[in-house]
DNA sequence: TCAAACTTTCAATTTATTTTGAAAATCCGA
DNA sequence: TCGGATTTTCAAAATAAATTGAAAGTTTGA
């Protein structure tokens, strides 16, 4: 397979994985695009590899710097921003569990423990059946919040070691 | 805060977590209504809590059917189908977890697998820089589909002892 | 076999998301 | 401070995804 042509299937792939993950298509493009290039790419690179518009290349650009996956590289004597992306993928795949855990899973938790104070005086099989429910999720997903927790922090302490055997 | 109330927040805030995840609002809202359904429920039990079409009722518990998340309950003298969802938590988990690895891991890998051989002529920084990443992202996913598929096998072998410890 | 009960399909519509592109804002050297 | 280079914003347009609802299909009891 020719490089221009496994370069396209890798970026058409990771962005239709991204899809099935709630994350747009030119989104995760852009991060493709950024992880197999060796050197940072300027606005214009970018538009012009992906035949994209200005704004949506800014806007996702940026995007991809809030979730800590890309990095501004400001060149001496250049007065453009290039951009490049976190090579390591186990690194950049940490960083994406750490904000996901922090963006959805913090707030579910919290929603969880705001419903589970239900009124106890209604014993109704359905009220019953509720709180059970609402206990047994807020367990569940309590556990793989502190799973991803100690995971996102593992970068040098026994977790990883325990984690490493797992991998082997 | 009273029962309906309750219910209705829940449902609401397990179809938002759904769209983050690449899953259809309705699909996880008729998942969470099930869930906290002490009874099976009929197509039209459905329509009316969550005030949706017949059609588009039907699409979403076919599909809940098909992620193995939901069942057929034939009551014994009605004609009509009711449903039910699986109440351990942990097990819809699991079953999710095993279906997103099929679903989107396996195909991954497979891709990865044609790109990585690439035209070794090609010696460009580029080139080079790619046929590093592929192997890189290979590695780490290949990882992460060992352990999903550990986990998804794990209902009562060692590892789910191993992991409960890290869950303790 | 018929017909009512029920389920499935799918083209048309509605709704939600993404993208564009040009104007506004910002930045920076002289 | 000015003016060109660059980035950011955002309303409008384009695209994609979900939903409806009625027609078609299926099942079952008599």
């Amino acid at each position: 397979m020719k490089h221009e042509e496994a370069k396209l299937k890798f970026i058409q792939g990771w962005g239709s994985l991204g899809t099935n993950w709630g994350i747009n298509r030119t989104m995760a493009q852009v991060h493709a695009l950024l992880l197999i290039s060796p050197t940072s790419l300027s606005t214009e690179q970018i538009m012009e590899e992906l035949q994209i518009s200005r704004g949506n290349a800014n806007m996702n650009v940026r995007e991809l710097i809030n979730w800590g996956l890309v990095r501004k590289d400001l060149k001496p004597g250049e007065r453009k921003e290039f951009f490049y992306a976190e090579k390591d993928i186990w690194k950049a795949a940490m960083q994406i569990i750490k904000e996901r855990r922090k963006r959805e899973l913090e707030p579910l938790m919290q929603v969880l423990g705001e419903i589970k104070s239900l009124d106890k005086a209604d014993d109704s099989a359905e009220a019953k059946e509720f709180t059970k429910m609402m206990g047994n999720i807020e367990d569940v997903i309590g556990k793989a919040d502190g799973v991803l927790d100690k995971l996102s922090r593992a970068q040098d302490n026994w977790l990883m070691g325990t984690m490493m055997k797992l991998l082997k």
